[in-house]
DNA sequence: GTTAGCACTCGTTGAACAAGAGTGCCAGAA
DNA sequence: TTCTGGCACTCTTGTTCAACGAGTGCTAAC
C-alpha cells in the first residue's frame, strides 16, 4: 500500500540523488545532514543553496525532516522506504566476506538447533546488529518414529521424531503404574501402523480404529498426545526463535535514552512479536524489509527488520533476519541476509538430498 | 577468606545499626545516605554529629565510602558482605507471596525445559530483577533407551534418553547408505546390552566386546557417540541456562550509563560466565551470595548473584538464582531464592518419587 | 533554473554564580 | 569518656547569560 504512494512521487534525478546521499550519510554518521556537507563531500555540481531548495521539496513530500530549525535533514520512514525501493542497489556480498561466512558453517557437525543458533550468531557478527533465526520447519511433518518410556511409576516420557529429523518430547503423568513392556508393545504396534502419517492422517486413522483396535488403556492418551505433538511441529510460530547480538543494537546512539533500551529488551524477551512476524512472513518470498512504523508490532516502531525465508521450497523453511535501528545500512543488510539465506538453503538441501 | 577478615572487624552495636540503616536506605533509594537522614528517619537516640563520627569509623574500616566530599555514604562491597553475613535476617517469604508462586507452578503440566524457563520467569517477576535457572541434571545418567534413525541416505539421527527422562539428539553423517532395518537391529542389540549403564560403563563394555561382538560397520561410531552424549548429559555446565527479566536489571540507575548496559547484556549473551558459575557452585549447599568484585568473572563486578542449588540430594540438581546490581535487597532475594529452590526440589521429588 | 548573500532561528557551550547538601572538626557539656 | 551544637569548608547541582556556530529560508541578481 505504501509502495503505491511511493510510485506516485515525482522528483527530479538530482533530488533523488540528494535523498540517497542524505540516507547514506545519516546512516553512517547518525547526524542530521546539511546542504553544505552534501556539496563538499559528494560531487554535486550545484551550490548548497540549490541543494537547500531541493531539500525543501523533499521535506514537502515527507521524505526527510529536520529535527529542529537550523539543523540538517534526516530521512523519514517514508524516505527510507523510497531509498530501499528505488535507490539502493544491493550488490552481492564481497567474496572474502562470503568465504568468511561459509567457513564458519563448515567447521563442525552440528545438531539442528545449534546450527540455527550459529546462523543467528554469524549474521549478527557480519552486520554488526542483532539477528534472529528460527529452525527450519516443515509444513507437513510425517511420523518417523516415537518411543514411550516409563521414567517413574507415574510418569511417561514420549519422544517423537519427525521424518525430517525434528525431535520433540513430552512428559505425561498417569494415575496407574505403567509397565515398560506393555508400553513398548503399544509403541511398536503404533509405529508400524502410523509410520509416515501426518497429524491429521493419524487422527483419521484413530477415529476409524478406536472402536475395533485392542490397544489397551493408554492408547487414547498416547494418540491424542501424538497428534498434538506432530501438529505442533508443523506450526512454524511454535518453534524457538534464537536471537543474538542484542548488544550491537544498543550501541547505536538512538538507544542512548534509557527508556528505549528497555523497550527493545522487553521486545526481545517476549516471544509474541516474533510469532506475529513469522506468521506475517508466511507467503512472502525474497528478502523483506520492514521499516519502523510499518511494523505491526508496537514497540518495534523504532526498529527495522530485514528478513528472509530459507529452506527447501515449500517443504521446510525457516526465517533469518536482521533487527536494527531504522537508521540501518539496508543495502548491506539485504545483501547479507540474501546471501546467508541462500547458503542455509544450500546446506539444508545438501543434508536432505537423496532422502529415503 | 573474606569472611575471616570480617570476623575480625570490631565495631560497636550502634555502628552496626548505622551500617544496617545505610545499606537498607541506599538499597531502596539509590542515593548516598546522610547522617541527618539517619537520625530523622530512624530512631537513633544520638545526634547527627555522633552518627558522623561513627560513619567516619565505618569508612576507616572500609565498609562504606562517600562518592565525593559533601555527599552521604554508600556501602562498599565489603559493607554489603558484612550486612549479608552479620546483619540481615532473611525471614520466610510472606504466605501470600508463597501462594502466588506455588500457584504458577500448579497451572500446567510442562516438559522439563519449559518448567525451568517458568521457574526463571517466576523468580524474575517476584524479585523484580533478572533471574537464571538451569535444568536439573544428574551426576550419574544411565542409559534408558536410544534410537537410531535414517533421516536421509547420508544422515543418521541418534536420539538418546537418560534414566531420569532427559533427551538429547545428534545428527551423524555417514559415507555409505544406511539401511533402517540394519540400524534398528543394531539399536535393539545395544539397548539390550547397555540398558541402565553409565557412560563409563558403556565405554568399558565396548573395550571388552569390541573384538568379539559382531555388530557391523556402524557400531564403533554409534558407541563413541553414545558415550559422548551420555557424558554430556552428566556435565552440569553443558546444559542450557535460561535467563529472564534482563529489563528489570536495566531499570536500575546504576546501569543508566550507556556502557554499563552493554556489558551486562554481553554478559548474559555469552554462556561461559554461567558455566564457571555452575562449576563453582558444585559443592555448595544453601543459598550463596556473591557480591560484586567477589565474582570471579570480570564484567560481573557490578552485579551480585544470589543463587542456590535445588533438586534431589546428590542425584539430580539444578541451579536457580537472582542476578542484580550490587545494590540489591539481599534479604528478600535470599528468602525468595531459598523458598523457590525448596519448592522446586519438592516438585521434583514428587515427580520422581516411587521411581522404577 | 541557479547562486551569492544575508538575516534569522535555535541548539550548544562555558562561565559565573547562588543555593544546598553534607561533612569534619573543635570546643564545650554530660 | 562520650556526645553534641556550631561552624567553616567542599563539592554538586541548577540557573542564568552571553557568545558562538551551524544551518536554514528568502530574496535579489545572474
Amino acid at each position: 500500500m505504501l509502495m503505491d504512494q511511493l510510485a506516485e512521487i515525482k522528483i527530479t534525478d538530482r533530488q533523488r540523488a540528494i535523498l540517497g546521499i542524505i540516507v547514506e550519510e545519516y546512516v553512517s554518521t547518525a547526524r542530521p545532514v546539511a546542504s553544505e556537507q552534501i556539496v563538499n563531500n559528494y560531487r554535486v555540481n550545484v551550490s548548497s543553496a540549490t541543494v537547500r531548495n531541493d531539500m525543501a521539496e523533499l521535506e514537502r513530500l515527507g521524505l526527510i525532516v529536520q529535527p529542529h530549525t537550523s539543523a540538517g535533514r534526516i530521512p523519514t520512514d517514508r524516505g527510507y522506504r523510497y531509498f530501499v525501493s528505488n535507490l539502493m542497489h544491493p550488490s552481492a556480498l564481497p567474496l572474502d566476506e562470503q568465504r568468511k561466512i561459509r567457513h564458519q558453517f563448515h567447521q563442525v557437525e552440528l545438531d539442528e538447533d545449534e546450527w540455527v543458533k550459529l546462523a543467528a550468531s554469524v549474521l549478527s557478527r557480519t552486520v554488526h546488529s542483532a539477528a534472529v533465526a528460527t529452525a527450519p520447519r516443515s509444513t507437513e511433518v510425517r511420523l518417523k518414529h516415537f518411543e514411550l518410556l516409563a521414567i517413574s511409576d507415574t510418569r511417561l516420557l514420549m519422544v517423537l521424531v519427525g521424518d525430517e529429523g525434528s525431535v520433540t518430547q513430552q512428559m505425561l503423568t498417569v494415575d496407574e503404574a505403567a509397565d515398560q513392556a506393555e508400553l513398548s508393545a503399544l509403541a511398536l504396534k503404533l509405529n508400524n501402523a502410523l509410520d509416515g502419517k501426518t497429524s491429521t492422517e493419524i487422527q483419521d486413522w484413530w477415529e476409524r480404529e478406536e472402536k475395533t483396535a485392542q490397544l489397551g488403556e493408554f492408547a487414547p492418551m498416547v494418540l491424542k498426545t501424538l497428534t498434538s505433538m506432530l501438529g505442533k511441529l508443523e506450526r512454524p510460530e511454535s518453534g524457538n526463535v534464537y536471537h543474538e547480538g542484542l548488544s550491537h543494537i544498543l550501541e547505536q546512539p538512538e538507544f542512548r535514552l534509557p527508556g528505549r533500551m528497555q523497550q527493545i529488551i522487553e521486545l526481545f524477551e517476549q516471544g509474541d512479536v516474533w510469532s506475529t512476524l513469522i506468521t506475517s512472513m508466511a507467503g512472502r518470498e525474497g528478502v523483506q524489509v520492514i521499516i519502523g512504523e510499518e511494523g505491526t508490532a508496537e514497540g518495534i516502531a523504532s526498529c527495522s527488520v530485514v528478513i528472509a525465508r530459507y529452506g527447501l521450497e515449500d517443504r521446510m523453511t525457516g526465517l533469518l533476519g536482521v533487527v536494527g535501528p531504522v537508521r540501518m545500512p539496508y543495502s548491506r543488510s539485504v545483501s547479507t541476509v540474501g546471501y546467508m539465506s541462500q547458503l542455509l538453503s544450500d546446506l539444508l538441501q545438501r543434508a536432505y538430498t537423496r532422502e529415503g
